[in-house]
DNA sequence: ACAAAGATACCTACCGGTTGGTATGTTTAA
DNA sequence: TTAAACATACCAACCGGTAGGTATCTTTGT
């Protein structure tokens, strides 16, 4: 009888307790993030919530990480569909950027990762992230152009969150198509 | 005799609340702009600083209006020494992002903005201060491919924030020259 | 098999410190 | 004199975190 399915299902807890606070810190920003906001909208006490995660700071990063988990086999799934390998990494992450179901723009978790973008351990485990798969896709995903199709990816986004997400959906689908095809030129 | 010729000169103290605001924020993050650390640094007391701002909200907004004001003449200077039309607003838009004084990667402005952007208000402000900007510039840089460009560069700006500022400069310069050829074609 | 022993998973109640904000006094300039 | 420009003193709310207790689950010894 393991955590998840005896009576007291404490990993679930954590996981609720997980999403709520990505939740929380979506609709109030990351500096209305407090712990017993995400305590309450579990309906967990404050100290209960400080048994699952011993400060602040535990709570926001394992939020991060449970992000870029899920991004990574967004990624992993889409590159294994791309038939063409030079830039494959590329078109995936562009793709997760736009259509993503974890990552698209019609998700919040954007905001929640614009909030983050704040704090600089946050910061190291998207720069690490990043490098790790730069390092790991160099054979595919090296040089300038496929680079800077990365940045208007990210600027897209950066574009989307800033709109108040009112944006026209037609243009941004102009966008990825555009970058899309322009991954295939040398 | 006015505000700025007396001996007490009120709108000189705001303006140097409205810097010493940008500078703590800068220093500490916008999570740790507190309104005594604002009054501390020009030697004012509280009671001072929320006579000339009357919540802290009109502060930060002041600030980030400030802000704006600052990009928008560097902008219009930038773009009177282009002789080209088609694209001078991206250009200059580009060169502010990444070499611009006061928008520059290297300055520190661009940490309080990414901090900025997680308060509605001040998205607000941005996302309209860029509507009037297209708007006033749609004779010669509207098109998709300019758009992108621009995305780009916002990416450029996001990815050197987020790299925790050590990132390889040579490239950073490669990314600016290339997104700026890049404007002049069709 | 089963109870003792102990670890885990919570809750209640609280603390020190900080924050934005206010009410009221005092000085300065016109 | 009078209004603006400050200073002083204070408050209510909140925040992260802790202390100590209780219920529940797991392991262990026999």
């Amino acid at each position: 009888m393991n955590a998840y399915t005896r009576k007291k299902q404490p990993l679930l807890i954590r996981r609720a307790l997980l999403d709520c606070a990505a939740q929380v810190a979506m609709e109030r920003g990351v500096g209305g993030l407090t712990m017993q906001a995400v305590a309450d909208a579990v309906g967990v006490t404050k100290g209960g919530l400080f048994h699952h995660f011993p400060n602040k700071q535990v709570l926001v990063e394992g939020m991060f990480t449970d992000l870029l988990d899920r991004l990574d086999v967004e990624i992993d799934t889409s590159m294994a569909q791309d038939p063409l390998p030079h830039g494959s990494f590329t078109r995936a992450y562009v793709n997760s950027i736009f259509t993503g179901p974890s990552w698209g723009l019609q998700t919040l978790w954007s905001a929640l990762f614009m909030s983050a973008m704040t704090e600089p351990a946050l910061r190291q485990l998207w720069s690490e992230w990043m490098g790790a798969r730069m390092l790991r896709h160099q054979e595919t995903d090296s040089g300038l152009g496929l680079h800077i199709i990365r940045l208007a990816a990210d600027g897209a986004w950066l574009a989307f969150i800033t709109s108040g997400e009112a944006q026209a959906s037609s243009e941004l689908l102009d966008v990825q198509a555009h970058l899309l095809e322009q991954t295939r030129a040398p």
